[in-house]
RNA sequence: UGCCUGAUCGUAUAAUGGUUUAAUAUUCCUGACUUUGACUCAGGAGAUGAAGGUUCGAAUCCUUCUCAGGCAACCA
């Protein structure tokens, strides 16, 4: 128990050891996640999460929920409240209110003034295609705005109307003055401000100027006191601005850390692509079981602690990634063995008589909930003179000795019951098996097994006369290629799996089942995890697979 | 073709000039166990982009090259 076992840290664990270690901002660490409220989180902000609330804590810190909320034009507070949720499911809680950036624009409004009076920012009357056509392009140094030697007196006599009202939307901007030739295309005269008369989700009508990202994300984290604000590699660029704002204004200096973002096979993350999956009706709605964000995998049955482990495992670093789908179900599987009870069902069913058990006849077989338990519990299951099982589980003939399922003349092992000895089965028209015929062992009932008889298979099975019915919603990938949306010449609905959703009107279950509350996760012996959907009602079960069992029988039966 | 990143088993992360036959997880392959072909356990396969250089010693430092990604929204 005394192993001491050597930790290794992340790139950005070891900046943030160097900074306690050096006294930095008295030894404290205080992250954020900022999100902008404008769609639902996916896998990708699972990592974001992950990685403020996780090593703040790991710091003994505190990481702040801040909403980016400075366009108003796409932001909604329904997004916030949807945000809210999805990272209290995933476990964490954040440092006293959620925080907006908005609550933030009169600071930020007085920061540009003061920009203004240094000098270092002018209202700019140029079109945005002349702006754009002043950026010049990164190997082509830009050239200056004809509105750039304004007097600073101009400036705030300009930015002020601006923010009373007097523009029209698009016909003035506030920007930085800095070096229209910097090799870094972010300090080119970034925007800084933009007038949009438009109704904000918070501030209502209060404003009809907004600050940009870089006037707003950089100088939040300031004003938080934020001391190590990890984002993604994508605002490499901005560092520089962002750094640049904190000098010239004088403010607290946050650091800004970018980690690579993790990609996972498989899965999309873009908005918009995300949007057109709804919009052609490939996926039901932003928590369909098959969709990437937090709220569909929540509903597939992924569990908060599974994500969480994901992440952990997936790492921390700096270069492009694309981590394994497998790796995700790894962790969903090893979570959900440990959490959910054993239960059977059969999804392709055919019926089996048993033809020396007694006609009427009903036993209450015991069976342990989740081995997995220190002190197992049990249940009971009904047993009587027919049964379904799998069809899958059966053959006409066996194929080989290393084939230890049902088929004639062999010998299989009901999982809770008994043993049974396959004597025949009929056959439909079509060539069809209806019917199984079986004889038991009446002295092999589990847990009393006199018999000494050996069946190396052991088969889930349900009552016939009481199985229940539900809906069974089997699920795979949405998309074909591991990454559908890296393909230049091909568009990535083109990679849109078609069989990502089977279902299966009607499953036969134990009737145990039958108040399983929506939520609820089962592993289905021998087939998987399944949880119970959110509109699954007593009347109408709806089960959704949310992954298999590893089969390494299958596995080795495809080659 | 200006600037910035990055490159280690199939995948991801680690090794911070010397405990190094480059580790761990996942994946894959064997086998054991099993009333879930699950779980668990045991074993195995598999990598330092290339070429030079510094050094007693290089995945690690230097040079050059190669490859991959990012940067020019009144989005974040």
């Amino acid at each position: 128990m005394s192993e001491v076992k050597k930790e290794y840290l992340n790139f950005i664990e070891e900046i943030i050891e160097e900074d306690i270690a050096s006294g930095k901002h008295n030894a404290r660490v205080h992250t954020r996640f900022p999100p902008e409220p404008n769609g639902y989180l996916h896998i990708g902000h699972t990592k974001a999460i992950c990685i403020n609330f996780e090593t703040a804590q790991k710091y003994g810190g505190k990481t702040n929920l801040r909403f980016d909320d400075t366009n108003p034009t796409t932001e909604d507070t329904e997004f916030v409240e949807s945000i809210k949720k999805d990272i209290k499911w995933l476990g964490f809680d954040w440092e006293g209110e959620a925080l907006f950036a908005s609550d933030y624009f009169q600071n930020l409004y007085d920061f540009a003034v003061m920009l203004i009076k240094k000098g270092l920012a002018y209202v700019d009357d140029s079109t945005p295609e002349q702006i754009a056509e002043q950026k010049g392009t990164p190997t082509k140094a830009g050239t200056h705005s004809p509105f750039r030697s304004r007097s600073i007196e101009e400036n705030l006599d300009l930015f002020t109307r601006m923010k009373n009202g007097e523009f029209k939307d698009g016909s003035r901007v506030l920007r930085a003055k800095i070096d229209m030739a910097h090799p870094n295309m972010h300090m080119r005269d970034p925007l800084l401000y933009r007038i949009k008369h438009e109704t904000h989700h918070r501030t209502g009508d209060e404003w009809c100027i907004y600050p940009m990202y870089d006037f707003a994300h950089g100088q939040s984290d300031s004003i938080e006191e934020i001391t190590h604000s990890l984002c993604s590699l994508e605002f490499r660029h901005h560092r520089e601005l962002y750094n640049w704002l904190i000098e010239q204004l004088g403010i607290f200096p946050s650091r800004q850390i970018e980690f690579a973002r993790m990609n996972v096979a498989y899965m999309i993350t873009s908005k918009r692509r995300l949007k057109k999956l709804i919009a052609e009706g490939l996926v039901s709605s932003w928590n369909d079981p098959r969709m990437p964000t937090i709220s569909g995998m929540r509903r597939r049955g992924y569990p908060a602690a599974a994500l969480r482990n994901f992440c952990d495992k997936a790492g921390v670093a700096k270069r492009e990634n694309v981590i394994q789908y497998e790796l995700l179900e790894a962790c969903v599987r090893e979570e959900l063995n440990k959490t959910t009870d054993r239960v059977m069902g059969v999804l392709n069913p055919v019926k089996v008589v048993i033809k020396n058990y007694p006609e009427g006849q009903v036993e209450q077989m015991e069976v342990v909930n989740n081995p997995e338990e220190e002190i197992p519990t049990k249940r009971t299951m009904p047993f009587s003179k027919e049964i379904y099982i799998e069809r899958d589980d059966f053959k006409e003939e066996a194929p080989n000795r290393k084939y230890f399922r049902m088929a004639p003349g062999r010998n299989v092992r009901l999982k809770g019951a008994y043993i049974v000895h396959c004597e025949g089965f009929e056959k439909d028209a079509n060539g069809e098996v209806t019917e199984i015929h079986c004889t038991y062992y009446p002295d092999s009932r589990s847990g009393s097994d006199t018999s000494g008889i050996k069946a190396k298979g052991t088969l889930h099975w349900v009552s016939v006369e009481h199985a229940i019915e539900a809906e069974v919603r089997i699920y795979d990938r949405l998309f074909t290629d591991e990454t559908p949306d890296k393909h230049e010449d091909k568009d990535f609905l083109e990679f849109y799996n078609h069989d990502s959703l089977d279902t299966i009107e009607k499953a036969y279950l134990e009737p145990s089942l039958q108040n399983a509350s929506p939520g609820t996760q089962y592993q289905f012996m021998r087939l998987g995890y399944f949880c119970v959907d959110e509109t699954s009602t007593k009347e109408q079960l709806i089960f959704n697979r949310t992954t298999t069992l590893r089969d390494s029988w299958a596995k080795k039966n495809k080659s």
